[in-house]
DNA sequence: GATGAAGTACCGACTAGTTGGTATGTATTA
DNA sequence: TAATACATACCAACTAGTCGGTACTTCATC
């Protein structure tokens, strides 16, 4: 696991292809011929890298772990004092990448392991590597916003963090579907408005206002 | 479109096994002559019956729907008097369903169109038309309890509709990458505690209740 | 009510192209 | 000089789709 110095050779070129192209095609419907092309690498190197297709495919799944974890983690919404606004900041944060075409904002791993979490076990095994490491980022601040209200709700910290990436993860179903990102952004709307529920921000749950005000760009 | 009288034909045998080996493999790995064991006929009944193995994708989509459709219509929550018991009754529902392996319970539709929406419209299309349709069997019953409670909300019965749809959608995605139900679980309680913060029927915002208290079986 | 024409449902061998993967080579670097 | 990092040619297996054929049903006509 020695890392050589980071350069642009086959195996990250290769890497940044399957991110595109996993994403806009599935995993399955993608060649290895296809990946080779975009990544402008011949055959002999793709195999050189990785042992096979499956190979790629965990690597995919890890080298998108890394590359969102980065994203994250040099988020703005780290910065907030109170860990709901942090929480909240997260998901507008969610919401603000939105943009771009349906391929260019969704999930891989959420792609990937459609696939395979029946047929290749060590993909499965890295998508849920990612899907929950990320959620667990988000662990800490719900639990510190729950215990500055002094909260012992019946649900945890953990299976809100999970929850809302199982919101974005159907959201972005509905925006495939629908070929639009708008969907995606009502439902991350309703988590939002679920999230600030939860924790007493909004003080009416039956909520009496008029229309005009909108919850969206608030970060 | 004249209907001979049903029987288990060459036809509904492969959409039958369409949706049992789709939802394990996903579309693109899935093969016609594996479809065709699958359904115990030929490869010529397959191309007898479908152009192409797209075709059978669109049929497969809208076999689904009628399926479902039939399981939601029979389902016993459309009996209580008040409307926001039918949808409460109909998360509890979907809660009650998570049974069996994951392929058992999972969605075909969006399985699916994860891996058709940029490649094949046709497809994409019909699993639109399911999860859409769907979801639109709920907005009677939202916008009654709405109207009952004189609420004018900044969010609509569609898009909450659309929203439990994706909660659904992301929490079989989860249950894939973590091997099982019990996420999935979790999610769908999320959800209905998201539409009782909503409707008021929990009156306090900030959940103060010990554990002991569940959410679940109350169908 | 026998006959034949025409359509439907299905069979299974075949093919042209594609697929993941291999074998063997060479240039570059440590 | 010994790995490392590629490149090229190749292959066996598989893939969606084809094609000629068979069995059965329908239905009008003699």
């Amino acid at each position: 696991m020695s890392r050589p110095a980071a350069r642009p050779d086959a195996r990250s070129r290769l890497l940044d292809a399957a991110l595109a192209v996993i994403r806009a095609k599935g995993y399955s419907a993608t060649t290895v011929d296809e990946l080779c092309a975009a990544a402008g690498v011949t055959k002999g190197a793709f195999f050189h890298h990785f042992r096979s297709k499956d190979e790629l495919g965990v690597a995919a799944a890890d080298h998108w772990s890394d590359t969102t974890g980065a994203l994250f983690a040099g988020a703005p919404y780290h910065r907030h004092a109170d860990p709901l606004d942090r929480i909240l900041g997260y998901v507008d944060f969610r919401k603000a990448l939105l943009e771009g075409g349906v391929p260019d904002f969704t999930c891989l791993v959420g792609t990937m392991v459609q696939e395979t979490y029946d047929s290749v076990p060590a993909i499965r095994d890295a998508c849920d590597r990612s899907i929950s490491g990320h959620a667990a980022t988000l662990v800490a601040d719900i639990e510190a916003a729950m215990a500055e209200r002094g909260m012992t709700p019946e649900w945890t910290a953990q299976s809100l963090a999970l929850h809302s990436q199982a919101v974005l993860q159907g959201a972005f179903i509905l925006a495939k579907a629908k070929g639009g990102a708008e969907v995606a952004a009502d439902s991350i709307d309703h988590l939002r408005r679920y999230i600030e529920l939860l924790f007493g921000r909004r003080p009416e749950s039956i909520d009496r206002e008029g229309p005009a005000r909108t919850v969206a760009g608030r970060l």
